[in-house]
DNA sequence: GTCTATATACGGATAGAC
DNA sequence: GTCTATCCGTATATAGAC
């Protein structure tokens, strides 16, 4: 399986997995290379260098990620609540599978937001997505400040994507494991689009 | 005013900007000698190692942070909606004041949670606090999976926390700047624990 | 306690053989 | 394309003078 795989994609896997656990800065290229199997040498022979592996792996990344929301947010075919519900239990399975790409992202952007943005997709603009189309024809909504469509989203990522990010924190506190963690998770994938409708409608 | 601190504490001031800043892997000690006026033999005459100086911030760290939610979530004078109206704008005015706390904790817990959670106090369990105390007396609550109020905890930490992680990421896409991030996280103040209430009351 | 100078190790990158 | 050997800059840590 991994054995016919091209030395640049076995690299390119190895660094994604060791980068997003340990960070640009504590991994070191050995690190990549012993767990792609692969000698030293030839990450500079594919790559040239760290920083720009690292660059390839960050963009791929964020372009999956940013992808994958828009594909929701942008989609014609299902209602606004119907989208609510498909992120929430889109990213929270997502998650579950990849528990560490938040952390890492978030930490690795902060570094250096603009070249890591830079070939980002302009349409990820949320504010001109379906998504914030379907919210103005809501007929429902509340007239109070927590009608900007903005809190909404940010409360729902936040609401997903928080506790992952503090999932060690989490842990160490309350003395869950993970399996008990994740199926807090998969309980919140109902429990977050009640959440939300109950925030935007009028009562 | 900084003359007058000892040798010491300009070091540890110093060392818990540039860590906070940068990341343990990132920060040189060298950084941290220039950044505290200090020649960088002295990090070790006071401190013996990097690593030994980074366990020292940490640990303030988080007993401080921990400190500072078990004083509102025990206090006995203050009600169970009063705790969550101060809870939020405790941390949302703290964290506007340094929004990089957040994500530098959890991406070094993360590392090595039990090392730096050794320490703590055992009180900081939650689960006994006042605040669900008052929880399991209150009379207005659901009958749903969202009873749990850990879930509740969990929705006001994300959504007060989760936007500082991400800001970058948000200032980016938004095209906000930082003032008008604050401003937003200043609305939210006053949202969140209307949010929450209305996430918790019997309707 | 504070400095200069330096030992020592590590990590990214490359030269050059195969 | 892949390997071994190595260069070289950099970073932590310490020795030793003041």
């Amino acid at each position: 399986m991994n054995k016919d795989k091209s030395t640049e994609e076995k690299i390119k896997d190895a660094a994604r997995r060791v980068f997003t656990q340990k960070g640009y800065a504590a991994t070191r290229t050995r690190d990549i290379a012993e767990a792609s199997g692969v000698n030293l040498a030839l990450l500079n022979y594919y790559f040239k260098s760290k920083e720009n592996l690292f660059d390839i792996i960050m963009l791929e990344n964020i372009r999956e990620f940013s992808h994958s929301v828009l594909a929701i947010l942008n989609n014609r075919d299902t209602s606004f609540y119907q989208k609510i519900e498909l992120l929430a239990a889109h990213y929270i399975d997502k998650l579950i599978q990849n528990p560490e790409i938040p952390i890492f992202l978030l930490a690795e952007v902060k570094d250096n937001p603009k070249k890591l943005f830079a070939a980002l997709d302009k349409r990820a603009d949320f504010k001109n997505s379906i998504f914030v189309q379907q919210w103005l024809e809501l007929k429902d909504i509340k007239k109070t400040a927590a009608l900007n469509p903005f809190h909404i989203i940010m409360n729902m990522v936040s609401m997903i994507i928080f506790p992952f990010i503090a999932n060690p924190m989490i842990r160490n506190r309350t003395g869950m494991n993970q399996e008990q963690f994740n199926n807090m998770m998969l309980e919140r994938k109902k429990l977050i689009p009640v959440w939300i409708t109950e925030m935007i409608q009028q009562k």
